[in-house]
DNA sequence: AACCTTTGCGCAAACCTTTGCGCTATTTTG
DNA sequence: CAAAATAGCGCAAAGGTTTGCGCAAAGGTT
């Protein structure tokens, strides 16, 4: 092979076996015109000269890329890696590669990030939407000219793009209901931004655990936060400052759990004899911390996978009905939340 | 657009103006072969359907395909995937796409992963080899062919391939005087893999932190594990078990350390009271175990842009001899090593 | 008026693959 | 034995982009 020359090609071997490009081709590809003898020549010297088609090219022709991009929040915590993971191990199995991009939270890189990955020729999208996502005008592009489009987790537009979600509603009503079983009676919970679905359907759940135990719901115990270590910590202070302090918390994630459970023990508070805490996602660590945090478990492989199979749906599919995965997740009781 | 048609081309254009392709081409690219006018009418046609170029085609005619890939063990440990971060961020600013795998941890996977990303063009590879990985030859089609690779942190061939690691000996021999300033004496090391680089070195460093201690090197008290957490919880057993006990353990990464903690939380016994812990990485939960673990910080997000950079060198600057870059790191003391 | 230069654009090849169609021998059929 | 069928292969187009070269018309020079 000469220097440089990092790939081969049909014209490679066509030109040392002494036949044209299209027999080539079609030696490779089994074809019924080309003689046995031929046939079996060429692929002894591609098997060789270990010769792969070009997937440039063969995107070109077919006008298909093989690759999905993937756009998340962030790409160092365990939930969106393991969701990644899922999302990969299906496309593999179909022969597609993923593109992966990171939002940083923020609107703007993933507007930035939806463009690029269309330039790049994706075949299509699967998204979790930043924090500060609320306008989705960003979308519509994908949706008028029907490239595939799947969200999970963070979702929007329900009717139009397929997604993949928990059952936050019912998770946060068992961790409330939880609670109150253990003898807790003033539960706080610290919310995400209001525009989020899962921060709405992680409040509606709380209230409804709530009322399904006769306690009355008090505004006060109810604080938001952008889901930040920083500003969990700064929730969290504004709970431990009311005058009837919790003697409950939820946080709507573990790192917002995580941050609380420090503020908690900075200010010389007991998990759980003074404070119980329960967090939500149940990233690894929190079998680690002290004391072990009540966590609600979520599939996040799985969440991964159907979003994946949500994506080929539709690239097998396109007609269907977009569809709402809604995967159910577990309430793992540890010391945090138990007296 | 008509339906179905979701990216423009040139040919679209010149068919709507009435000019040819080539016309297109050069307008797009202020050729100044091409009159203003006809120019500009081309660039605001393009703008208003907005065109943009087909990195397909444009990869097949460069022979560049603008993406790397990126093999971890795994994608849901912070350590690996804030080096992706890394590697991103410098990739992105040159315009260049990441593909990431993972190999599992496993070499069956990595040198699948190597042959896929070869096969879908990439113009190189930056790579953490597999805890499994002691044979190279997967990688010799890179070299031999001079597709631009780089290794981080485990790393192989460092007189062929660049790399970029952390000063591994130094830091491990600083934990060792730590534990002795500290008054520890009985100074345990649970290793990984004795073909990884990043075990000899550490074990490199605790050997000479305790000479340079006036300490005798025990036998006993360095145990091998496969870094999974099931092994560390096996290898932090043998060093309980032994009839004079470590009164410190040091771990080769965070993962042991975490899995030592429970280990020795599980017997009964206090930390850092009985047993001084320190770790290595620095993963984010450090922070917020019980007690605070000390361990080494990498700077893991340099480390990725580290890596991208040699690999740009290579790309831009194909005979430049293998370089090898050492971060460094530092010793973060919380309480698990402090009486 | 006859020539040369410039301006402004199109043709076609190259990158790699697949595939409908056409072509040439050979083989089969009537 | 002539006609028709078939086996086995090549040509060329398509997909999108860039770019060397060619070409026509306009302008300028003697």
């Amino acid at each position: 092979m000469e220097k440089g020359k990092r790939h081969i090609s049909l014209k490679d071997l066509a030109l040392e076996i002494g036949v044209s490009i299209s027999t080539v081709s079609r030696a490779l590809n089994n074809h019924p015109d080309i003689s046995p003898e031929v046939t079996r020549r060429i692929q002894k010297l591609a098997a060789e000269m270990n010769y792969t088609p070009n997937p440039l090219a063969m995107g070109l022709l077919k006008q298909a890329t093989r690759m999905i991009g993937v756009i998340v929040p962030d790409l160092v915590t365990h939930f969106y890696s393991s969701i990644i993971s899922g999302i990969e191990e299906v496309a593999e199995e179909k022969g597609y590669y993923i593109l992966i991009a990171s939002s940083n939270e923020t609107l703007k890189k993933e507007i930035i990030s939806v463009r690029n990955m269309l330039n790049t020729r994706v075949e299509g999208l699967i998204v979790c939407l930043s924090q500060e996502t609320k306008s989705y005008e960003h979308f519509d592009r994908l949706i008028k000219n029907d490239i595939p489009l799947v969200f999970f987790d963070r979702v929007c537009r329900i009717n139009e793009v397929p997604s993949v979600v928990v059952n936050n509603v019912d998770a946060a009503k068992k961790i409330t209901r939880h609670f109150y079983k253990n003898g807790f009676r003033r539960i706080g919970y610290i919310a995400g931004p209001n525009h989020l679905n899962i921060s709405q359907e992680r409040a509606e759940g709380y209230l409804s655990g709530l009322q399904s135990c006769g306690i009355e719901f008090n505004p006060e115990l109810l604080v938001q936060c952008n889901m930040s270590s920083k500003d969990a910590t700064r929730a969290t202070g504004r709970l431990l400052d009311l005058p009837q302090k919790p003697d409950a918390i939820f946080g709507i994630n573990d790192t917002v759990a995580f941050a609380a459970m420090k503020e908690i023990k900075r200010r010389g508070l007991r998990i759980p004899e003074d404070i119980a805490l329960v967090g939500f996602t149940d990233e690894f660590h929190a079998t680690v911390v002290d004391p072990p945090l009540t966590s609600i478990t979520h599939p996040t492989f799985e969440i991964g996978q159907a979003a994946a199979r949500l994506f080929f749906n539709q690239i097998e599919n396109p007609e269907s009905e977009p569809e709402q995965v809604v995967l159910n997740t577990k309430l793992v009781v540890r010391k945090s939340s138990v007296k």
